[in-house]
DNA sequence: AGGTTGATCAACAACGATTGTTGATCAGCA
DNA sequence: TGCTGATCAACAATCGTTGTTGATCAACCT
């Protein structure tokens, strides 16, 4: 699956925008490029902190900030309270947890989705779907063996 | 279109909860019933505030919060930074506008949209899906003539 | 009608995520 | 090597939202 580009190619992408290349900046195309999660900027921090402890969070935030102006990530707000860094760049859904807070990628295309022309929502000029599915986790669902409570109902359905 | 229940049937459900109606809350289910959008708390107290110039923004967070926990409003958080409130009970998709920030509800149903069983979303167990549309609404588009240019790409796309 | 109980208010502080500022230092890259 | 921009530290500010406190007021049950 495609993630963040690599590397080496985030590297010449910079550098042909004219930003300069610093090990700060090839120590979080790292942290992206092994990431299969969603992080958010102070993960981002954390795991870079742990090779290169010098580093201010920041940085962090200008180069994430630099990385989705340049389209190489998404930004993707699921009201979690902080923004997460999304390194996979293929058309995809998030299956969110109400329970945990964990973020699953779902690979699947659902081509009845569709804004209907002439409708309520004539005129809207769609660039980009997002679906995403609350409910519980596989790991959460485990965690409770046999009673099925209801986590809320105060988060948005539709 | 049902959106959020009458004001004498939130003022039963506030006693039945030993809540107390008092003009404040009144007034708010007022501002609420009387809505077709996806008002801020700050646009709910700016609209209550006009006919009770006394009323407090906690007190308005308070009762949205109340009335949330209830299931009689939907919080919906589209990354536009503040939480707005949903009077709309029923199951609706929204349209959200790039670059006004207009939330426009559409009423459509995908019957095709589900996780997939056994696949990477194995065991997820799904309680409510959110499709959100992101683009250019109709008044937006109509305001540039003919030019059609790609506002951002930063925001999530997936 | 009265008393209990909770709601409201004002004013302030705090939160967490994120961004701005400043000035000094450092380093990428031509 | 030098220009230019990146980084850093430290701090403050923003915005939306919630907590606190103490006083006052009023809804609602009896």
């Amino acid at each position: 699956m495609a993630v963040v580009k690599s590397v080496d190619v985030l590297t010449e992408q910079f550098r042909a925008k004219g930003l300069k290349v610093t090990p700060q900046r090839q120590s979080i195309f790292r942290a992206l490029s092994s990431s299969r999660v969603h992080p958010t900027a102070e993960s981002v921090y954390a795991a870079v902190s742990s090779e290169m402890p010098t580093i201010s969070l920041r940085t962090v935030y200008q180069t994430l900030n630099d990385l989705a102006a340049m389209g190489e990530l998404s930004t993707l707000d699921v009201g979690t309270g902080s923004t997460r860094f999304d390194p996979n760049l293929e058309p995809h859904h998030h299956l969110v947890c109400d329970e945990c807070g964990s973020i699953e990628d779902l690979h699947a295309d659902f081509p009845g989705v569709a804004v209907p022309t002439g409708g309520e929502a004539g005129g809207f000029e769609v660039t980009g779907t997002e679906i995403v599915f609350r409910g519980c986790c596989a790991s959460c669902v485990a965690g409770r063996p046999s009673q099925q409570h209801n986590t809320g109902g105060a988060r948005a359905h539709g």
